[in-house]
RNA sequence: GCGCAGGUGGUGGAAUUGGUAGACACGAGAGACUUAAAAUCUCUUGGCCGAAUAGGCCGUGCGGGUUCAAGUCCCGCCCCGCGCACCA
């Protein structure tokens, strides 16, 4: 008998899948989440595409594979795409993973030499696609013609290891997301000139269309948090003698006759024209030291500090003077940079008047209504808040204004690879786009990928394909040396496998028309950066006509991460991670490691390694492939159809768990079936070949999405000569279902005391009084009349008695 | 602080959404095979009483409640985890 040996098998059916792969991949298929599942034939589908990711290895292990299968490079794009959607989307465009991989592969490897990244796939020589790159500039060229991508000098993240700045959602824990180790240095803030796309157009209709969306709650409301919508108002107020005026920006318009004092962040440009002679020199330490600390560290410190600026303005409801300070807790990014303080009304507020003894004035009482408030005094806060702006509004000193926290997306990295930002800076033209005819820019070749240090990046120093003619004037022009967000490739890419060789459009709309929007999302850690931008670019290109459905995805699941036995993160710089090509290479396979991810806990769920794991579900394979050889080495004998009723139960049972996403229990159910199987062997011998013949068909069919490499050899054995991975998903029949008996609990009182077999056309009446003849339950209900008997179909009686 | 999701055996987790709690697996124990071990196969395994695969009692974080019936619903606590966090 054949010894079950992966590592001999799943090279051999790797090998198969690479040759045959749009064989594979069968478009016309209606079993999508079947060949979803199973279509990723790579051994590293084990740690990242089938369900949880093991968050730490992802780049080395697709890397490492990468090569092994004769690869050169890979992209963010790349395992962002090879996951669970991505083989959707190569099944429904009737590419295969490997073809799109193929499509989608810029370059990368460089940047990490020039990093000087150790891995040592980082010596290999970077290829780009000029396709994806010259459609992703596409989209900034298309961007740039709307109005929604800009140039703008601010103070933006900055990552030192990188050389490069960072969007507000790549900052995590004040780390970058790709140095986020404990030995890692926080990121600061740097003030760079760069290019934005204005996603703050879109946040309302983001916003809005959230709520309709198919996921999880917990993912829609960071969503929902991230756009941070508040309705309020802005508010002018002047400032004494110089006439200079103030906009703060307020959701509590009602309490204005409580403002007390103006607070501006340290940033504020007016600062410095308010601030008096002898408070100068304190304002100015205060700014310098406030510019210098981390966001993180200013967060960190949650003790109120601040400075009076030495001017007063004029409360426009009270025509009072209040005093002007300035602090840190007022952030210049949001709203107008400046505050109206309400320390009776709003804590941090309450807490800095108290730290600096500044004047609290109630203006809303315990019953809601206002006080203190002029002729607004009685009015319920809520009709006071309108009033008090309209009277702003009429007397020009203010107005209604909604306000959103996420802000308009950096995209520009001084990083080598990415796309090349299209765009030739002319002096007299300005910035100037790169004609769609001239499109891709891509990539000149270098030696040194390292940043050029002036905060520019490595392609400022290549001068032939810097320098160029400007499209307009003709004239000496050079090159835009940002590149753009690898978030973008991420955002559309989706759209672009549906069309992957097209080389007149982006897409075409009829092709995405009928495939989007995508069914099913898999992703992890994505809950906010990507799927906003995903969004947002969906919902750019449905604006120009392109896609009918802005949404890009229909349902979306954020899965569980592997963290380590202690419930750690795994990190390289804890050296707590595991490897699984290790446990591939041990001897367990890849087919092992896939099944044990799916079946440890729910996707969702975030999961312990357990080292335990992998051998279990080993064991399980390996019965599997028993059965198999045993019924191959068996001779006909006797009939039996013992084994209908458990394969049609498991068949329907699996189906319908793997359609909701339950592949833990989907495998218990297989493992069920196995185990039931093994006993019926035992009495029959594989006498009946036919029915014989189906159950272990069905049974290597549904365990193929989990073990692929297994199951296509053992389908093989069955006597198929086309792979199982092709239309082999079986079907149930509800008749072998269907039972002559039914078992049905019976309690007193809600306590089980019995349990009857009787037929399944039994009446009633017929099954009550069955229940009540039972011994146990005469025992119970002793010598009284039950005072009920409830009979819940095919379950259960209870019977109710004193 | 705000929000979200949870709390079930020694462990990971099941439970058709109000209907037999603990599926399946890991671990543990026993047996078969073997010179032996590993592998494999079979059985046992929530706790307590009991010879029992007779039956009983207890049991889903804690305390109350609704119901014929509560892991599931309601009220009040406690504890872990995750996300956001000085957003005016």
């Amino acid at each position: 008998m054949k010894r079950y040996n992966p590592t001999e098998i799943e090279p051999k059916w790797q090998k198969f899948w690479d040759d045959n792969a749009t064989y594979v991949a069968d478009l016309n298929s209606d079993k999508k989440k079947y060949y979803a599942m199973s279509m990723f034939n790579y051994p590293s589908g084990a740690g990242i595409h089938i369900g949880h990711a093991m968050n730490y290895t992802i780049s080395d292990v697709m890397a490492r594979f990468k090569r092994q299968q004769g690869y050169e490079s890979y992209h963010p794009v790349g395992w962002d795409a090879f996951g669970l959607p991505a083989e959707n989307f190569a099944i429904k465009s009737g590419i295969s993973p490997q073809e799109s991989m193929k499509k989608i592969i810029p370059g990368y490897h460089k940047q990490y030499k020039a990093m000087g990244w150790s891995n040592d796939w980082s010596k290999e020589i970077a290829t780009h696609d000029p396709q994806y790159y010259k459609w992703t500039q596409w989209i900034f060229a298309e961007m740039f013609k709307a109005g929604l991508a800009y140039q703008d000098s601010r103070m933006q993240w900055w990552c030192d290891k990188d050389k490069t700045v960072l969007s507000n959602e790549q900052v995590i824990d004040g780390k970058c997301w790709r140095h986020d180790s404990s030995d890692d240095p926080l990121v600061a803030k740097r003030e760079i000139k760069q290019w934005f796309f204005k996603i703050t157009d879109y946040a309302e209709e983001l916003l809005e269309a959230t709520d309709a969306l198919d996921w999880t709650d917990t993912v829609k409301l960071a969503q929902k948090n991230w756009i941070g919508k508040s309705q309020g108002a802005e508010i002018d107020f002047v400032v004494e003698d110089s006439g200079q005026k103030i906009r703060v920006f307020t959701t509590r318009p009602d309490t204005l006759f409580g403002a007390t004092f103006l607070v501006m962040a340290p940033e504020h440009p007016v600062l410095a024209k308010l601030t008096t002679h002898d408070q100068k020199q304190a304002v100015d330490t205060y700014v310098t030291e406030s510019t210098k600390k981390s966001e993180l560290e200013r967060m960190e410190n949650k003790e109120k500090t601040g400075v009076f600026t030495g001017s007063y303005a004029i409360n426009p409801a009270t025509n009072k003077k209040v005093p002007i300070w300035v602090a840190d807790y007022v952030l210049y990014g949001y709203g107008t940079g400046a505050i109206m303080a309400v320390p009776a009304h709003d804590e941090r507020d309450e807490e800095f008047a108290k730290k600096f003894d500044l004047p609290v004035v109630q203006v809303v009482g315990d019953d809601d209504c206002m006080k203190g408030s002029g002729k607004f005094d009685g009015l319920d806060v809520n009709k006071a808040r309108e009033d008090i702006v309209s009277w702003l509004e009429s007397e020009s000193v203010g107005e209604s204004k909604t306000t959103f926290k996420i802000r308009d997306w950096s995209v520009s990295r001084q990083r080598y690879w990415g796309a090349p930002i299209p765009i030739i800076n002319c002096p007299t033209d300005g910035a100037v786009l790169v004609p769609n005819e001239d499109l891709p820019v891509v990539l000149p070749e270098l030696d040194d990928f390292a940043p050029s240090g002036d905060g520019r990046s490595a392609l400022a120093r290549a001068d032939d394909w810097l320098k160029v003619k400007c499209p307009k004037c003709g004239g000496d022009a050079e090159r835009e040396t940002d590149t753009l967000d690898t978030y973008i490739c991420s955002s559309w890419y989706f759209l672009r496998y549906l069309d992957p060789t097209n080389d007149e459009k982006i897409f075409d709309s009829n092709i995405a028309n009928k495939w989007q929007p995508v069914d099913f999302y898999n992703g992890g850690d994505h809950a906010t950066a990507h799927m906003i931008y995903a969004r947002f670019v969906t919902r750019f290109l449905h604006k120009k006509g392109l896609i009918d459905n802005p949404e890009p995805f229909k349902r979306f699941l954020f899965n569980g991460k592997v963290t380590a036995a202690d419930g750690q993160m795994f990190s390289k710089s804890k050296g707590n991670g595991v490897d699984p090509l290790e446990i591939i290479n041990s001897g367990y396979g890849a087919d092992s490691l896939r099944t044990y991810l799916m079946f440890a806990a729910p996707l969702d769920l975030w999961v312990r390694w357990d080292e335990q794991g992998v051998p279990g579900t080993y064991r399980f394979l390996n019965r599997v492939w028993t059965l198999v050889q045993e019924y191959d080495e068996a001779s006909e004998g006797e009939k039996s159809d013992a084994m209908l009723r458990t394969v049609h139960w498991a068949i329907k049972k699996a189906t319908a768990d793997i359609d909701d996403q339950k592949y833990n229990t989907a495998i218990a159910a297989m493992m069920e079936l196995t185990n039931d199987l093994y006993k019926i062997k035992v009495k029959d011998n594989y006498g009946d070949r036919a029915n014989w013949k189906f159950a272990l068909e069905s049974l290597v069919a549904l365990v193929a999405p989990f073990a692929p490499h297994m199951s296509e050899e053992l389908w093989q054995q069955l006597g198929h000569d086309t792979s199982v991975h092709r239309d082999s998903w079986p079907q149930w029949d509800d008749t072998y279902l269907a039972s002559d008996t039914m078992t049905i609990a019976v309690q007193v009182n809600g306590k089980l005391r019995a349990e009857i077999q009787v037929s399944a056309d039994a009446s009633d009446d017929d099954i009550k009084s069955q229940a009540l003849a039972q011994d146990n339950v005469v025992k119970f209900v002793g010598d009284n009349e039950p005072l009920k008997v409830i009979y819940v179909p095919k379950k259960l009686v209870n019977v109710v008695a004193k």
